[in-house]
DNA sequence: ATAAAATCTGTAGCTACTACAGATGCAAGC
DNA sequence: GCTTGCATCTGTAGTAGCTACAGATTTTAT
């Protein structure tokens, strides 16, 4: 049994953010000390260690509860948890390319004043241009 | 003069969203009614486009609001705007290179999945042995 | 004149945390 | 046994960028 400052260690999670999800149902209400600090053991580590995955990943809270309730169903449904990786994949897709559009319209932006207006100083800049004009 | 519907509408932006910006200071206090209807003009509406499309960019608020003073000042620094879009551009970058890894996981999590229990049910579910394994 | 639509202010909610304040608990050294 | 200092506690408020009300008023159309 360990306190919370291990677990944070651990896991490189903050504290505030265990007790957080402690709070929001993700991991269980651990057992205390006399005097109320919480203890906790390997098997809150390795749910930590699932839900920071699952966040790495791009998965909501709420999504990622869903995860662990099938990680802990006896009779795993795959295809439920296939249908959760499927919709996050194309979550994902689509956040990349809309940074890729945002990317490509920077990276336009940019070269259009560095060739335009070399000096640094143009009554005429052109990227306060792009963002003005219709 | 026209009402914050008609700006709403022309700029597809929430009228909730004008009023926030003009909370925020991004947008200047609009005259009004006399019985407190806010009236804008072309202005306005000018001003409102170039927050739209910065956000679209990816421009946080705090930095849309240095690109707009930098619209505003008659000597304009060419300088200054190129050095927030290449901030940004940046940002936008490493954020797309963290939704790609994202991406890879996931694909090879859906793979695994696809070709090690395609019936749909499987008591050990690669999807949660991805996330619980270490 | 009246009904319906638009707008008003102000507050609370959302996600996923983070940052306090002020009160305790605990472990080690003396 | 006592003190010192770090760890932890609860609870509240703040962050970004909105969104969603409630309840009151104004404007517009018939």
């Amino acid at each position: 049994m360990f306190g919370i400052g291990t677990l944070s260690r651990e896991t490189e999670c903050h504290i505030e953010t265990i007790r957080y999800y402690e709070k929001l149902g993700l991991l269980p209400q651990p057992p205390r000390s006399g005097g109320g600090h919480r203890l906790y053991n390997t098997s809150h580590t390795k749910r930590l260690v699932f839900i920071l995955k699952a966040r790495s990943l791009g998965f909501s809270l709420e999504k990622t509860g869903e995860l662990l309730s099938l990680s802990q169903n006896a009779e795993r449904s795959c295809s439920e948890a296939l249908a959760l990786v499927k919709t996050n994949l194309i979550a994902v897709d689509e956040k990349i390319a809309e940074l890729q559009r945002m990317k490509d319209s920077l990276q336009l932006m940019s070269n259009n004043c560095q060739s335009c207006c070399p000096s640094g100083k143009a009554p005429d800049c052109t990227i306060v241009d792009a963002l003005t004009e219709s």
